[in-house]
RNA sequence: GGUCCGGUAGUUCAGUUGGUUAGAAUGCCAGCCUGUCACGCUGGAGGUCGUCGGUUCGAGCCCGAUCCGGAUCGCCA
């Protein structure tokens, strides 16, 4: 065993203040250069990489030592910081080198099986295959410490302000609405199972009821459905809840969390109060209930232009409760091939889009895809209702109106996203309020809950919950950055009787209620503070502000599309000792 | 469960209407080299073209099935 060189320095925060001082630096190979008498090295660690050089006034066994070292090799060197000759401005610390007089290797390396460079474009699968040598990345380790600063930051300020962190369990009771338990056997109690938990909503509620007053957790949840670039299996919460509060009281502390986080971690200066919508608002103007407002192209109601126009296509939409809108891409009509349309007619179609229908306004004439079916005066009006100039593009779509929003909403984004209208320096924070309380489910026949079932009407809607629930707005809101759910929340109903009424409205009969929600409401007996929270996505968060496009790149050993874990292998099969004392039969082929 | 894209050297990719021994870059190995920093120069090794089947005189290329990866719709209270 190679004695441990107890090191001086970090290599990346090595500068000329050090000019003259012997150091000791530990750290991975990053590259050698051997030009013959003389090496050079880059040596690396998490703080980046400095370079060490071996010339012929050392002992010839040390000469020849570092001759064998190649890359991803551990070493550690003790030697004297000088000025260069020729700097390197490309590092940071380009303008000095160490003369290398001690060298120890602690361990050699195979050749890497990825390069363990930033702007890399191996193949995901192989990086989570061998994540400990892409984490080795700068970048990664970057995600890494910005994450940390997250956290810490978080927990800062909520303690500042009176939460208490506590840990609710990870084995509960299966849940019975929302997303796909994971499903964890019990050995004690046979047949019977726990759940990973969803989100900790019960237990922070019944915190409240407890008389914590202000609880918050960073929380793994578990979601058995499948992923996406920005859905894990498990993933992590910044979760929170607070008695004794309305709507005002939970946005405004969050606004100024956000402010201070955004201050500190980014620099970036968040003007307060944040812009509040409504949902309706954000679906008829953005198509989506998280809208990107970092660009335009809103949409636009046509249905009393178009009602009567005589094109089949869209009288027959509003005919049937439908919708007609469209879009204006002022300005870009010139960048949109006739193929291109065609491709974004068929990309809307997983949505449930029909077609869709174009004008491109020009100089002195309108051309359309529906120019034969409609007179020119219509024309010009739907012109004029998007205040059409000279190379506009206008985009509409007709049908139902969740189809309309949709493909308008994922239309507004694409094409923002292909023109480069994306500002990644810009970050818009937005509330998005007034929620729907339930949506119908037609499959189903049956409400749902948009948010969750605990989550308190509007005050004066609640007689509606008889008459229209679908009317029914909810005291609920969703915190959105640049077109991502950065988390949402809810005043709860802390009334039990008014819980007991959402239930029933949700179709659940009394049984049921009691067998899944009943300690809850059982608590609700005794004493309740009226109380609200939210709880923001920890990784989709990271993800932005480091500006990823997945969020796997800010978490440390994520899964991949298929839930695996690439590097250990999990999911895997279980003994058949465990299973039988599980008493768990698996159907053999 | 559906749709789309992809799978060729360790890695990233090219590979023409189906036609000789499947190429490039990089990495790796060996030799040379005292100011490199993506060091350079010379030489070398490295391939079940994801898998199985079919068409064909002949398949990396065409057809079918299948496996794997990614994006996405459904799903995600």
């Amino acid at each position: 065993m190679a004695k441990v060189l107890k090191r001086t320095n970090m290599c990346g925060e090595l500068n000329k203040s050090h000019i003259g001082n012997t150091v000791v630096l530990n750290g991975w190979i990053q590259r050698k250069r051997n030009l013959g008498g003389l090496i050079f090295c880059d040596l690396r660690d998490k703080t980046g990489i400095v370079q060490i050089v071996f010339n012929q006034d050392v002992p010839q066994k040390l000469f020849e030592t570092a001759d064998r070292l190649k890359s991803e090799y551990v070493i550690g060197i003790k030697g004297q910081v000088k000025e260069r000759e020729s700097k390197n401005e490309q590092i940071a610390t380009g303008d000095i080198e160490i003369f290398v007089d001690d060298l120890v290797i602690y361990s050699e390396s195979e050749t890497p099986p990825i390069y363990i460079k930033d702007d890399d474009d191996v193949s995901e699968n192989l990086r989570l295959k061998y994540r400990y040598l892409d984490l080795r990345k700068n970048r990664m380790q970057k995600n890494l410490m910005f994450r940390h600063n997250m956290m810490k930051l978080t927990r800062d300020f909520f303690d500042k302000e009176g939460f208490v962190e506590i840990e609710t369990p990870m084995l509960i009771k299966p849940t019975p609405e929302g997303a796909r338990d994971y499903l964890v056997p019990s050995r004690v109690n046979q047949g019977m199972f726990y759940a990973l938990p969803q989100s900790p909503q019960m237990f922070k509620q019944i915190l409240m009821v407890s008389g914590v007053d202000r609880y918050f957790q960073i929380v793994k949840c578990f979601r058995d459905e499948d992923l996406r670039a920005d859905r894990q299996p498990e993933f992590t919460q910044i979760d929170l809840e607070m008695s004794f509060v309305d709507i005002d009281d939970v946005l405004e502390l969050q606004e100024r969390y956000l402010q201070q986080l955004f201050k500190e971690l980014m620099d970036v200066e968040i003007k307060l109060p944040l812009p509040r919508l409504s949902y309706d608002e954000a679906m008829e103007r953005y198509g989506s209930d998280k809208p990107d407002t970092r660009f335009g192209f809103e949409l636009q109601s046509l249905n009393e232009i178009v009602k009567d126009c005589g094109f089949k296509v869209f009288s027959s939409a509003i005919d049937s409760g439908g919708d007609v809108r469209g879009i204006n891409i002022n300005g870009y009509n010139d960048r949109f091939s006739r193929k291109d349309l065609d491709k974004l007619q068929d990309e809307i179609k997983v949505y449930g889009a029909k077609g869709l229908a174009w004008m491109r306004v020009e100089e002195n004439e309108i051309k359309s895809s529906f120019g034969k079916f409609i007179d020119e005066e219509t024309l010009k009006t739907i012109a004029d209702a998007f205040n059409a100039k000279a190379n506009d593009l206008i985009l509409i779509v007709a049908g139902p109106k969740k189809i309309v929003f949709d493909s308008l909403g994922f239309l507004r984004r694409e094409i923002a996203q292909r023109l480069g209208l994306l500002d990644n320096t810009k970050y818009n924070l937005l509330w998005v309020l007034d929620f729907p309380l339930f949506e119908y489910d037609e499959e189903e026949g049956r409400y749902n809950s948009m948010h969750h079932p605990f989550t308190s009407p509007k005050d004066q809607d609640t007689d509606l919950l008889d008459s229209d629930p679908t009317m029914v707005k909810a005291k609920a809101y969703d915190i959105v950055l640049n077109g991502v759910e950065l988390g949402g929340g809810s005043i709860r109903i802390h009334d039990k009787d008014l819980q007991k009424k959402i239930f029933s409205t949700l179709g659940l009969s009394d049984e049921e209620i009691d067998s899944k929600f009943g300690f809850l409401l059982e608590a609700f007996k005794y004493g309740t503070p009226p109380h609200g929270g939210l709880a923001y996505g920890l990784d989709r968060m990271a993800m932005l502000l480091c500006k990823e496009k997945s969020i796997r790149e800010v978490i440390a050993f994520p899964k991949n599309q298929a839930a695996m874990c690439m590097m250990s292998g999990a999911p895997s099969e279980a003994s058949e000792e465990l299973l039988d004392e599980l008493k768990i039969t698996t159907i053999k082929e």
